[in-house]
DNA sequence: GCCCGACATGAACGGTCGTTCAGGAGCAAT
DNA sequence: ATTGCTCCTGAACGACCGTTCATGTCGGGC
């Protein structure tokens, strides 16, 4: 079998110990490694490895793999969700505005934590089933600021969504949007002389459009 | 260790010979494993005993594990690129046209074979590279469609997209455009009461908006 | 009847996995 | 000096992995 073997996601054989409180420097090295090959293969003597340590160690701060992806994958999703809250709050009243600011946020931190991003939307269904359902969780309480924004725009006449069957699936559009943006972390990368700024002002005018935002 | 234990992805625990021919019975067992569960998680006796055969029949019709995923990925993958290739040609000449046909061939079958879809979008990664690199091509091939009809709209000053940095970055819009229509497949479901027909007109309106088609 | 190719079997191989655990090191409080 | 606590070590466990291979079965051509 061609297993993908590691290819030092840090320095080459170092392996020296990590200063920061082993937690943590668990926590990072888990992190990197399942971002570069993906939980599955990623065994628990390659994490510890990678901070210095020996597999036992692990066990000593997790209680095992699966909690210590929870924890990585639950933190950076509970902090999207809170800027998404933060970001419609702070926008003022106009419906136009808010998912202009939701977008922005939203855009911005996938293009600028994609590995974060990348591991979160990846990852997740390794994770056992109590613990998705915490995840899916947050995702569907996102969605929903997405979608309880359209609808205001709708109910005050400032968006004209398209119409299918006769009627307006806002939830539908909502999940096309996030679609769009959540996946930016895949293939978004500086090199492409495009700033994040800009991205979110892409994808915001492209948004606006799609829900038909009057002028 | 959580493993994800087989949860009997056809019959109960049957396992009773399949009619077809082993090669195709083969794939299908595999398809319908890695669909449910993902590559690296599913064994090689989980696929035989699916198809009512013991492991070692693997290797009579294909190399290894990874070829087998490989013929899965290549053959749906390959016969997308043809659609796609098909619905641009058979739109006659207006740009519009083009991607409103674009989108409607590659949404609905993102709707219809969505297992199929997800497994080429999910388990592309733990192909081998020269393999990987294949499929990568035919993405490419399929993105570079989209941006050549962008193009297309452009020059003919049928389209409008949005700009950034004061330029229109095309190939960016058309990642965001599919990385939408891609995405369907993880989350659509005849259940909704939305059709397949509605949904890919749901986002050919949206792609027309968002590229600033004239009317 | 005999042979051959095609294909299935299932034990076996060498390896890796997540997890456990007895033992030991370091250190602060007594 | 002794105790107790936290933390790490590394051997060990039992299970399972992808793959190989000697062996067997079976159907069709001579």
């Amino acid at each position: 079998m061609t297993k993908r073997k590691q290819t030092t996601v840090t320095a080459p054989g170092t392996a020296e110990r990590d200063q920061r409180p082993p937690i943590e420097a668990i926590r990072a090295a888990a992190f990197a490694q399942f971002a570069e090959r993906g939980y599955p293969v990623v065994t628990v003597r390659d994490i510890m490895k990678a901070c210095g340590l020996t597999q036992g160690a692990l066990y000593n701060h997790f209680k095992s793999k699966d909690e210590l992806l929870h924890d990585i994958i639950a933190s950076t999703q509970g902090e999207l969700e809170r800027l998404c809250l933060q970001a419609v709050a702070g926008a003022g009243d106009d419906p136009r505005a808010k998912l202009a600011a939701f977008v922005r946020v939203f855009v911005i931190r996938h293009c600028r934590l994609r590995i974060e991003a990348l591991v979160a939307n990846r990852e997740i269904g390794w994770l056992d089933s109590e613990r998705v359902a915490d995840v899916r969780r947050s995702r569907r309480a996102i969605r929903d600021i997405v979608v309880s924004v359209l609808k205001e725009g709708v109910d005050r006449d400032l968006f004209d969504p398209p119409q299918v069957g006769g009627r307006r699936d806002l939830k539908a559009i909502a999940m096309a949007l996030l679609d769009q943006w959540t996946h930016v972390s895949m293939w978004y990368g500086p090199g492409r002389g495009v700033s994040e700024e800009e991205m979110a002002r892409l994808y915001a005018e492209m948004a606006l459009r799609a829900v038909g935002a009057r002028h």
